[in-house]
DNA sequence: AATCAAACTGTTATTGTATAACATATCACC
DNA sequence: GGTGATATGTTATACAATAACAGTTTGATT
């Protein structure tokens, strides 16, 4: 896919037929058999894809995940069950008005924005 | 402090005075003094301290702040400098209603939510 | 007071996450 | 071909977090 190099490939299939998030050690598990070895190769491969807006890291459970959307990362929103691990991305929303004033406020210059939101998904709390 | 242990009394002191978020082993080596001395003991602790709020973990930094707001960790949100790693903790915001719609469409419900803005502080980019 | 279970604290060892540093190769350009 | 810039592979290590167990304190119950 796009201009991708070998390496950078083999972690984007893996992370798009995955089911969950993964580990940099999960992906790493994943492509062995496509000739990856070690850590770093791996992380590389993951600056790239996030770079490019391909994959995000979904930073409280330092683990990556695919993403379809066209967009960078910016103003991405994930909801991630406790109980399950689920994590599914939402919409990206706009820096909320209030949030945007007290940021300015203080001078702050917002480059990209993480939202997580932590709880349980339908099927978890029915359960 | 409140009704705080004596190594809960000791990480908090420490992060109180940090100009910066600290990690579980910057947190050890300014406690070593008074006697703590494993992993363990700072992340049990550390753990009572965020269940209180009276600290708050900075997922995108894997490191820890003290919070002088009496709120749980719900709503919290960090600003975040990527050159000089200054951590300003905003005060809590609502949900977006259009985020809160898109969960709840999901059927998710939400526990808490991390909002981390990253980009520059005022004196950084000025700079 | 003696006993026992539960909760808390300390310690060792290990697992998981991420990157520094160096080696090797590839490619563009002169 | 030589040279510098960029990319890739490899080794070793640093940093983050927890499992498992030992020892201690507490406090309820007899």
């Amino acid at each position: 896919m796009k201009d991708l190099t070998q390496n950078q490939n083999a972690v984007y299939r893996h992370l798009r037929t995955a089911a969950r998030p993964q580990s940099a050690y999960d992906i790493l598990d994943g492509v062995r058999e496509q000739g990856l070895r070690a850590p770093p190769q791996i992380y590389r491969a993951l600056k790239a894809l996030t770079d490019k807006g391909l994959v995000h890291r979904v930073e409280s459970l330092n683990a990556f995940i695919a993403c379809d959307r066209k967009h960078k990362n910016n103003r991405i929103v994930f909801s991630i069950c406790d109980d399950c691990g689920t994590v599914e991305e939402l919409a990206p929303v706009d820096i909320p008005p209030k949030l945007k004033l007290m940021s300015q406020q203080s001078g702050f210059r917002t480059r990209k924005m993480v939202i997580e939101l932590v709880g349980k998904c339908s099927a978890c709390w029915q359960a």
